[in-house]
DNA sequence: GGGGGCCTCCCTCTTAGGAGGGAGGAGGGC
DNA sequence: GCCCTCCTCCCTCCTAAGAGGGAGGCCCCC
């Protein structure tokens, strides 16, 4: 703390369900010179009331939280405020989350793997309105790209497909017939590039199409 | 620090790949005047000797680890001391994860999610030999009670047929006929109590079966 | 007004998958 | 010795699922 006032300080807020990963990433910040946290939130509604409330620098954000997904909290906020600087932490690596928190308009991803000198070189490059986006993560995004994307009425019949659901089933909880049904499924193999419905389950669970 | 030499500290070794949540889990274990952190482990293997290495009253354990996986440094830990007292911490609530660490020999279970003070209070449990099992955890433990468990060859077929292999498939990378396959398809079906193999994939993911 | 997606529904045809049986051999525990 | 579990293989029968088409209505954007 010798020479404080020469520049303000990036202002932090973190946003995790995890109580001890919300810890870690206080100490490691309040630990440096040129950053503070200035509040923490637990959910995605408390992240996005907290943004408003602070306008912090920086907020750094899981991906998975009650409430409200991360996905949508990166909607919302750039909404509120366009200019907003986000930084995605999170431990999932599939191509679609990264693909649509970029897309969105967030500064940068990276994992919870990550070591303390590349979070707190992420914050501070996103601060000052640079993208910082990990090489490996860059390549996932990369990936995405090209590929083709799901309509929402595809997603709604893949996740009853992930479900272990029938034909049949889906088409009655869809209010549909059972052909157009198959008709969703047969796009869905088409698109992620697969030759039954299990596959396709396991591939859009690795690209984060679906969850759980 | 007023009256330290009363007692001996709780020593614990903490084992997590993300150095966040090691960051964090050792600030608060350091802030309390009661315990310390003798060592950190980022994998399986570092977590296997740095525990031959310091014997810690308390190892708090992730359970996806690179190297080695949870279960299986649990395995090789009370091999070495029978009488070692984990306590996993994870953010995995799946109930075959659960009652294979419990049933192993670890101490406790709890998930990423708790809040500081449950967490500590876990680790001074497992401490003095005590188990700590959170309600919600512990009602899975019993959930997985009565259900039949698949042998070694009915998880390695459910693992082809997470990944969207065929009978046919199964069969040829396992060297059986397809007609084994598919007996041990059916009775994996029969355990899960699924109706069709992408169900008993949705069913094992949830139970913790298999990943991803 | 004319695309271009998207959702919906229809057709035929083939096969992989699941239901429901039985049965033999290997290995371990009692 | 016996029993039991597991892995292996076999049979039949039937349905769900996937391949490969086409087609109409809707809505939005140019």
């Amino acid at each position: 703390m010798v020479a404080v006032l020469t520049k303000k300080k990036i202002r932090v807020i973190l946003a995790d369900d995890h109580p001890v990963v919300r810890d870690g990433l206080a100490a490691m910040v309040n630990q440096q010179a040129d950053m503070e946290v200035v509040a923490e939130a637990g959910d995605g509604d408390e992240a996005i009331s907290l943004f408003e409330q602070h306008q912090p620098d920086v907020m750094v954000l899981d991906l998975r939280m009650p409430k409200r997904d991360g996905v949508a909290v990166v909607q919302r906020v750039l909404e509120i405020n366009p200019k907003a600087r986000l930084l995605i932490m999170t431990t999932y690596d599939g191509d679609e989350d990264i693909f649509q928190c970029l897309s969105q308009g967030a500064k940068g991803y990276l994992l919870k793997d990550a070591p303390r000198q590349e979070i707190l070189s992420a914050i501070r490059a996103v601060s000052e309105d640079r993208p910082y986006t990990s090489s490996s993560v860059a390549a996932k995004a990369l990936q995405r790209m090209g590929k083709p994307s799901l309509t929402q009425r595809e997603l709604d019949v893949l996740e009853l497909v992930a479900q272990g659901r029938s034909n049949k089933d889906i088409a009655r909880r869809l209010s549909i017939t059972e052909g157009t049904a198959k008709t969703h499924v047969k796009s869905i193999l088409t698109k992620l590039d697969a030759i039954s419905r299990t596959e396709a389950v396991a591939v859009a669970h690795k690209r984060g199409l679906i969850r759980l």
